[in-house]
DNA sequence: CACGAAGACTTCGATATCGAAATATTAGCA
DNA sequence: TGCTAATATTTCGATATCGAAGTCTTCGTG
């Protein structure tokens, strides 16, 4: 009993009563386990992709990246702030991430001649052969993540959470 | 056009092909929304966390372990495992945590008698103020992070996010 | 025209996490 | 008993991320 042994019996009643609350309130029950299992599959998400991806040098953010940059670039190239903003990270995060890519030629940063405050990230030469390697060649695209899943499913997974996003950022920001 | 215009003309459109392979076969459209979608809630969600607690001085992760730990002892400890596990996190990253918090006083570290091999970790009396603090003083409980969705929707999230981790797990470890 | 506020990106220091290797203990088996 | 495999935890080095501060450019206003 380490420390609990020394605990009166009314603090201990106390400790219980409000575990109850806590319970009773709903913050384990449905809270909790939603937070874990978003949790849990993140972690999950990031170690298969790594796993898949691992051949071609590649991580899942700068993946991320990758496919962004080769599904959106027709004409448009786009800003790290909106890499960031759409990778769910940083800007600076995005800077360093940036940085790798371009150290290994598979990006290239060049300054908006419109407006000198931005910058321009698009994909080089090898860039694309990267992605387009990944495409055809891993089984990225084939081996399904979400294979528990019917397409019905995946749709209303995908729109629980962006609406929890959608309220939490309503929320949150005031 | 930025760097693809130094591309040759049927460089371009095999590259374009691949981004139409990858979309078609839903590379873009249902798993990379699911998983942005979960990468941005999670770290909604330590944020939001870390904002509710910073007044107690505690992290998400480390309320975790707080409320693990309260809402699994009577008379049961956990060990470093079990934490990581539930947390879902490495086990050395739990020995970190656990470091932080026994450094606080909020948690103790006993070797189990029965197998020296183990470690059970326990709330201190410090640490059930601390979370007893937390449950009845802050928002904790009451604010709703998951207001967005009534209790069916709830269920249903937890219950899909569930499914896919469960499958991953099973498909993976091979 | 000049100056100050606003915006975009980067640099910086701190931190949490990871995987692999090291350590310690137990359990199985000859 | 003694040796080996397995298990639980910790140590270690590397890395990705964060927020805040710094730099540079642009824009608006007097």
């Amino acid at each position: 009993m380490a420390s609990r042994k020394r605990l009166t019996k009314s603090a201990q009643e106390r400790y219980r009563a409000d575990v109850a609350t806590y319970v009773a309130a709903g913050g384990e029950e449905t809270i909790q386990r939603v937070i874990t299992a978003i949790h849990g599959l993140q972690r999950r998400l990031n170690h298969w992709y790594d796993r898949q991806l691992v051949d071609l040098g590649v991580t899942q953010g700068e993946w991320t990246v990758l496919s962004q940059l080769a599904c959106a670039e027709e004409g448009t190239s786009m800003t790290p702030s909106q890499l960031a903003e759409s990778a769910n990270i940083a800007p600076s995060s995005m800077t360093h991430r940036l940085d790798r890519m371009t150290e290994r030629g598979l990006v290239s940063r060049t300054t908006d001649p419109a407006n000198r405050t931005r910058v321009l990230v698009s994909l080089t030469a090898a860039g694309w052969d990267l992605f387009s390697a990944s495409v055809k060649g891993s089984d990225i695209v084939e081996s399904d993540i979400l294979s528990a899943l019917s397409a019905v499913e995946r749709g209303e997974l995908a729109q629980l959470l962006e609406r929890v996003i959608a309220d939490l950022d309503e929320h949150v920001e005031p």
